[in-house]
This record gives structure tokens, sequence and C-alpha cells, in this order.
DNA sequence: CGTCGGTTTGCGGATTTCGCAGAAGTGCTT
DNA sequence: AAGCACTTCTGCGAAATCCGCAAACCGACG
């Protein structure tokens, strides 16, 4: 059917991207990253469509897919903006610790209220994004359970007024 | 079919939530609410499935399904770690505004390397988050494109190195 | 009471997903 | 080079899903 398009990419696509330095990812050629890009646009986009757009048949991008969301390299969700479906409180959270960043970052990732925990260099050890329904419970995620962690040295937060801009299209410039 | 359950949600279920005091946001009653809770579990499930799981038919769920995409409500898409996509640098940029923040903001929506940008009450008016291929790419951003933006006073940024928590999952405690 | 707009439902037909067996490609060993 | 283990890709047929549409339903309003 489409054999010239397999043709013609087996031999230069398929390796082009190297692996990262970075130890546990698993390394990604440029056709799975195209179907992420295809998926980026359209979460649910037929694995057919899909296929043609990158030169693969339905079964192969089906089976990459599913590689992909095993390893957890990718989910396909549906995102809001979190004002919009209720949730009236949310914030940005920086936090300085002293001893083991890494053993409090991982504190965060197991509280539900906490949807984002990324390690930073600069003025704060640990942004952290906090998702709450109203003000006393945030009140409660910040005061009690952040800051009475063991190693937490200090805490600012920024309570989100407006939500401009939440993209998901990396790669697709 | 499974006419009992239609019958015992109209009822209660309908309009058990009240549209916020935000303007523009579209009021979403308690099963437009549900189902985005199933597509943030997984954003490929079936539209009979969840038509099973909050009580409607296959096809009023893609109807709803398709106005909430349309109005941008919610969009179903792959996220992934950037870390892992080769996008080996990113930063979240604290900024101070003299003037029009929202203005500020606006602009920032504009850059494509520009993720999110959200509004905040303390000691910064916005946060954006960057996310760039190389450190020349993220300097050029936050030095040359962001800091000369008129009415910019300040910034202050805190480059990413480990991504712990992402998740998508508001709703569903 | 009638009707008007918005939603839901129940279908058939087109499309997509799914599982599987065989082919093809890769790397390693002999 | 040939053999072998392993992974990935392809090409189906069957089952499930998606999609459009016309009719039914429902609350609101004159």
């Amino acid at each position: 059917m489409h054999s010239e398009v397999v043709a013609s990419r087996s031999a230069d696509q398929r390796d082009s991207t190297r692996e990262s330095r970075n130890g546990n990812s698993p390394q990604l050629d440029a056709v799975s990253l195209a179907i992420i890009q295809q998926l980026q646009e359209d979460g649910r986009r037929p694995y057919a469509a899909i296929g043609k757009a990158v030169g693969l048949s339905e079964a192969a991008v089906r089976q990459r897919v599913q590689k992909l969301l095993d390893q957890g390299v990718m989910q396909i969700v549906a995102v809001t903006d979190p004002l919009t479906v209720g949730f009236r409180r949310q914030a940005m959270v920086g936090i300085n610790v002293e001893g083991d960043v890494e053993s409090i970052a991982d504190a965060l990732t197991g509280m539900s209220e906490v949807e984002y925990v990324v390690m930073t260099a600069g003025s704060f050890d640990i942004l952290a994004e906090i998702v709450c329904e109203d003000d006393d419970h945030l009140l409660d995620v910040i005061n009690k359970r952040i800051r009475s962690l063991p190693g937490v040295r200090s805490t600012e937060s920024f309570v989100y007024l407006k939500l401009k801009k939440q993209t998901y299209m990396w790669g697709t410039r």
C-alpha cells in the first residue's frame, strides 16, 4: 500500500536522535517522537491516521503507543483549567530544604493535592503546584502538611489569580 | 437497555454544581464533570464505557465531549516529561511588572517556548514556564525576549533539575 | 395548551481497534 | 556466512467503536 513511504523512512529517520545522558529515560527515535507529536495535537487521533502521517502501519503505531504508555514516557489525558472545573484555589509553592531535597520531593509527590513537583536550581530547591477546593484547604496543605515536613526550612506561596496559558505542544513549533 | 440508570440520574445529578462566579467559564453540571474525570483517567476511553459510568447513552457522551472540546473547557492530549523528549532545559521564571500585568502575560502567551503562564499574588506578578532545547536557547528567551518587554521590572529564574510529579487527576481523589 | 430550543436516544453503516501469525530487520555467536 | 534469539513491522479478519441522523424527550415561555 504505502510501501514506498516505509522504504524511504527506514534508512534515515530510524535512529537519528541520540539517547540522552539521562540514565532512566528510554531512547526515543524520530518516529516515536512524530507519533507523540500527533497525539499532542489530538489525543484521540486514530492509529491509521497517525500511521499515514509518520509512515508506519496502523498496527505498528498501536504497538508503539502502547509501549510509550506502558513505559510512562507519555500519557493521554484530558486537561482542563482547574478554575473552570471548580477548584477555586491554586498556588505554586517555593520550598527551601536542608538535607536531602529528593526525599522531601518524594513526600510532596505522595500528596493528592500536589499536582506538580519539580526540583530546581535557584533560590528555591523545589517548586510544587497545589490544587485545592477552597482557602481553608489550601492553608491546611501549605501550613500543616508541607511546612511540617522535617527538613523543610522555609516556603513561599504564590496564589494563582488567572491561568493565561497551558500548552502541550513541544516539538510542534 | 440501561433506562433505569438514566431515570435515576436525571433528577439528582443534573444541576447539582453551581456555575462559578467566574464570568467566562461555561457552567459544568455533575455529568460533564464525571465525563471529564473519566477522560482524565484515560483520554482514549470509549464513549460507550464513559456512558455506562456516568449514566448516559454513547451518543450523548459523544456530543458533550465534542462541546467541551469546542468550548475549550478541556483538551485531550498526550503529555510527556519534556526532558525525556529531548528538551534539555526548562525553567520557571518569576516576573515582576510595573503597569498592566495582563498585557505582559499576553505577550508571554505569544511565545512558543512559553508553555505555561499564570498571574499570581505574592512576590511575583507572573510565573511562566519555559521549555527550551539548550542553555543558549533558554538564555536567549529569558534575557533577550522576556526582560526586554516594556513593563518588566525584574525576573528570577529557576532552572529545572528534575521533574518529580506531573498529574492531571483533579476530581479523582 | 402549543411550540420552540436544547438534549438525549436508538439505530445503521463506516471506521477503528484488537489480536495474532508470519515476514522482516538487528545484533551476536560460531 | 550462516544460524539463532529478539524485537519490530505488516497484513488480515473479527469485534468494538465512532459517527450522523431522525425521532423522542424535556423544560421554559407565551
